[in-house]
RNA sequence: GCCGAUAUAGCUCAGUUGGCCAGAGCAGCUGAUUUGUAAUCAGCCGGUCGGCGGUUCGAAUCCGUCUAUCGGCUCCA
């Protein structure tokens, strides 16, 4: 009380409200000479230990972190015990800085924003297209192995649709709202989520427990009304691609079809070279269990199932209670980017709500309804948010198979722009996609400038390749690698580019 | 949405306390050069100084507002 009553006096009414929100009854403080803090601890023994400091930024940051408390100056800053640990940890920062995709993404013409058309609302340019394009190609492929089908859903619906999922009434205050038509009182949504749309076309005719499970596929763009100062380069936007689908299966088969996504993202992330994941499992708050809809005891089974699929599956996996979603538990794949923040991409989630919100029904063995279950799945999480991830990750040196253009041919002189042009055609001809840098330079410059594009591979000619036929191939970031003729170069390319995606 | 900062040519940035036609490098165009493994030279083109409004004899510069961006907070179906 006296040590309260000290603070009060001072009218230091945010210790104050410390010391009443402590529950143990214990307060430690710690004194660095005549400064006193209420502090959990520890600090340092004395001041004399930071040799090194610097004012990183300053923010505002709400009281507790509770959006409706008051909003309170933080001051951010850092301190090493030498000034060379600093200057170390600076010039770390300013490298992270050149790998940022908005940086990487302006430099390599991926993408682009307007705000003419507006704020969060990506602009796809042809080279981001044409990466994105593969992408897609390559997860389509996937999922086609894996016994997925695709679908094709309309970017808006009905307002009653949405009424119908219970999306509505817990996002629509803060969302796009309504398109309105001609037709008094006729309302459409942009779609915010595709699931609903696949729910109607689970519902398009009876299914049987011999059809489950079904599984639908779908790029699916959707559109959120993220706040303002939220949105990021890509990877927070307010129009974006979910690499989406949903499986509806039988409750025995929850567990199988569970394991057989973490498969399938397992799959991706290694041909992507993504090994430095995390993945969470988020259940259910453990005290308080209003804010969940759906029965306990199938929140218990599908909480077991993806703890216990995890398990099989081998994956480090934290667990945070309280971070489900309103509808069911989930599985999220996590990375970080260059400057340390962390992304969810890929997750997966298990849904009780929306068949029965939709009343999906499929006929058991037994010659009665019955409700399936549903599984959300995205391994990218979406398109926009996967791309600025792998473009930190890489530092835009994509993949062979992933990048748009793989090779450029430089010709020494103007003489030889027809011979590059020939070896060109034969190339892409050979499904190695190619570009000439016919421009007036020396080859020096040619060679910086495709260095600084980032293609894998370059092609020197001149006078002896004219002659010898034998090609200078020179590899990006390594300089010369040797002599091959047109055609095993094009076998060489198409063998690293068929490893790649073994 | 909130706190703080920023916005000058396609890109990266200069532009002193308000004062002649707003500058540079790169990119682009034209010409010269015909080039051998990370930048050849010269000339030219290019800007409603983010938009709107105000203060002033005079605004890129000061004030207001809107838009967008950046760093955080909060949020993320």
């Amino acid at each position: 009380m006296f040590i309260k009553g000290n603070y009060s006096e001072k009218g230091d009414e945010y210790k104050v409200d410390l010391i009443e929100g402590l529950k143990d009854g214990t307060i430690t403080f710690y004194e660095q000479g005549n400064f006193t803090d209420l502090c959990r601890g520890p600090h340092l023994p004395n001041t004399g230990y930071i040799k090194a400091v610097k004012i990183m930024s300053i923010a505002g940051a709400y009281w507790k972190g509770d959006e409706k408390n008051k909003q309170l100056t933080r001051i951010y800053g850092i301190s090493f015990p030498k000034k060379k640990l600093l200057d170390e940890y600076l010039a770390m920062l300013e490298e992270a800085k050149k790998r940022d995709h908005r940086k990487i993404g302006k430099e390599l013409e991926l993408f682009t924003f307007s705000s003419r058309v507006g704020q969060g609302l990506p602009l796809w340019l042809p080279k981001g297209a044409m990466l994105r394009e593969r992408l897609e190609n390559f997860l389509k492929s996937v999922q086609k192995k894996y016994g997925y089908e695709p679908v094709i859903t309309p970017h808006i619906g009905q307002k009653e649709l949405y009424v119908t999922s219970g999306h509505y009434a817990k996002y629509g205050k803060d969302s796009f709202q309504p398109i309105h038509t001609p037709a008094e009182g006729e309302e459409f949504l942009l779609k915010p989520m595709n699931c609903p749309h696949h729910c109607e076309i689970y519902k398009s005719k009876p299914r049987s427990y011999k059809d489950l499970p079904v599984r639908y596929a779908e790029f699916g763009t959707v559109y959120r009304y993220e706040q303002s100062g939220e949105l990021h380069g890509l990877t927070r936007v307010r129009g974006f691609t979910q690499d989406d689908a949903h499986i509806f299966c039988r409750p025995d088969q929850l567990k199988e079809e569970f394991i057989k996504v973490i498969d399938i993202v397992l799959y991706i992330f290694k041909t992507l070279d993504f090994e430095n994941f995390t993945t969470q499992i988020s259940l259910r708050d453990k005290e308080d269990r209003s804010k969940y809809i759906g029965s306990d005891e199938n929140w218990k089974k599908a909480e077991t199932a993806i703890v216990e699929a995890c398990k099989e599956k081998g994956l480090k996996t934290v667990i945070e209670y309280g971070e489900a979603a309103f509808y069911g538990p989930k599985l999220d794949f996590m990375v970080k980017d260059a400057l340390g923040r962390s992304w969810q991409l890929g997750t997966i989630q298990v849904d009780y709500n929306l068949p029965e919100r939709f009343e999906l029904e499929y006929t058991g063995s037994d010659d009665k309804k019955h409700r399936p279950v549903m599984i959300h799945r995205a391994p990218f999480g979406s398109m926009e948010r996967f791309v600025a991830v792998l473009i930190e990750h890489t530092a835009g040196k994509f993949p062979l198979w992933l990048t748009s253009e793989q090779v450029a041919i430089l010709p020494v002189s103007e003489k030889f722009n027809d011979f590059a042009h020939n070896i060109k055609t034969k190339l892409n001809n050979s499904d190695v996609r190619t570009i000439v840098d016919d421009r007036n330079e020396k080859v020096g410059k040619k060679i910086r400038d495709n260095e600084m594009k980032r293609i894998p591979y370059m092609i020197i000619v001149g006078e002896k390749e004219l002659e010898s036929g034998m090609l200078s191939i020179r590899k990006q970031g390594e300089g010369e690698i040797g002599k091959m003729t047109i055609e095993n170069f094009a076998k060489f390319i198409s063998q690293r580019v068929a490893e790649e995606l073994k």
